[in-house]
DNA sequence: TCAATTACTACACGGCGTTCAGTAACAGCA
DNA sequence: TGCTGTTACTGAACGCCGTGTAGTAATTGA
């Protein structure tokens, strides 16, 4: 039951992130500005706050909708391979992490690194929930895991007092079974799934390695060997 | 023989970039203004063009500057153990290049993400050697853990024309016997050491995890077990 | 039909990088 | 010493930017 003014409110603001998502794509999270998005809606800059109070919270609102997208893909990435492959699941998870970023170069900044000049990320909120999922999905991986990643641990004397009360609640929530030290483990793989992935992204790998894929996927590969999931016969 | 001219302008050059250096640290990357370090220095924004061309210029001039601390700090570390305890070698490095890190955070901002809206890194100068240094460190410890390192990888099928050919003649250059396999391994190293800190620095990891330098720790310890240098007692 | 809410414009403020004509101080040379 | 070319800088301008605020036109609900 929106009435008219709603469904063209709500029009609008998508419309809004619409077009700052393209202006993103097309000259990084700086041609950001309300002002070019104003000229491209044929208003004026000042409209567009009856819509978002400040440009930080439009930035915030595009954060929370691609990181979303990402945990989407990532969970997708995930069902497409069976439970009884915990090692296909971590090089599919990793795969499709990698596949997003360097095709979203743009919106990877936006979210993983200083999304704009004296941005301050807000406390709750929407991306901070799709980037619970997204670690969600690691802490998953790593729960599959468990059994055999504990042997090879060399810090498994961990305890829930060494997480925020409010996140070790949530994971417990979801992971009932699962011991704080499998947290940290999902820290460390969310880590190591981002470091070459990070230094790519921002150029530091091209143009030295010209196949920084095959560099990821040894990484992954090596990765299920730190969890304890890779099978007898490797991927070439 | 530098003349009186010129001396004063190396002083006012350098007090651009130092005045540049604690803007940036009291209000992140994008204080960087010529207004704001003009005004401090008594003068006129368009004077600053008279030593910079432009401000990506000083930016540049900052990043390499602030890279080669940066180098100079994984050096000193690297140093300050012996050579028989290629472990200890990993886990300084790695703690130097962390502690660095989240001691300056918006310097490591402007080394390994987009240093300000719409920058672009140019081809080589000051800044491409420090990084090449900083990378060197990496590679020789992986190059002393060869012999054990080479028997666990996944994948040792790599080559020279894997990587860009002048990268790969300066590296062959310091290393004459490191396989390419091992170089490979070396930028896994970097994203390896990249990851946990980057996502720390970003303030992906806090407030969740408490005490991100034990993570990092166990990773660098799992890291050493990668190189195979991990000795038979571990570290607690 | 009328009052209230909403969506928007127009304008202003201060900040930014950058350019450019003009000026004052300096350097070397006679 | 005086002259000349170079250098370092100013001041004003241009066009961007985010952000407020006062006013206006349209739409809504009663």
């Amino acid at each position: 039951m929106p009435s008219r003014r709603e469904r063209l409110r709500a029009e609008a603001s998508q419309e809004i992130k619409a077009i700052a998502l393209r202006l993103m794509t097309e000259g990084g999270p700086s041609a950001i500005s309300l002002r070019a998005i104003a000229r491209e809606m044929g208003m004026t800059a000042g409209a567009l706050y009856g819509y978002y109070a400040t440009r930080d919270d439009l930035v915030n609102a595009l954060i929370a909708e691609i990181y979303s997208a990402l945990a989407d893909k990532e969970e997708a990435a995930r069902d497409a391979v069976s439970e009884d492959d915990p090692e296909g699941r971590v090089l599919a998870v990793g795969e499709a992490f990698r596949t997003w970023a360097v095709g979203h170069p743009e919106e990877f900044q936006l979210i993983y690194g200083d999304p704009l000049p004296g941005y301050q990320a807000p406390e709750g909120g929407a991306a901070a929930d799709a980037e619970h999922r997204a670690c969600a999905v690691l802490t998953g991986l790593v729960a599959d895991a468990w059994p055999q990643a504990s042997k090879r641990l060399s810090d498994d004397g961990y305890d829930w007092a060494d997480f925020d009360p409010g996140f070790a609640a949530v994971i417990r929530g979801e992971f009932p079974d699962l011991p704080p030290a499998a947290v940290a483990l999902a820290m460390r793989v969310w880590g190591r799934m981002h470091g070459l992935v990070a230094l790519e992204v921002y150029g530091h790998l091209r143009p030295q390695v010209l196949d920084p894929a095959r560099l990821y996927r040894a990484e992954l590969l090596d990765l299920t060997k730190t969890l304890g999931i890779t099978p007898a016969g490797r991927a070439r």
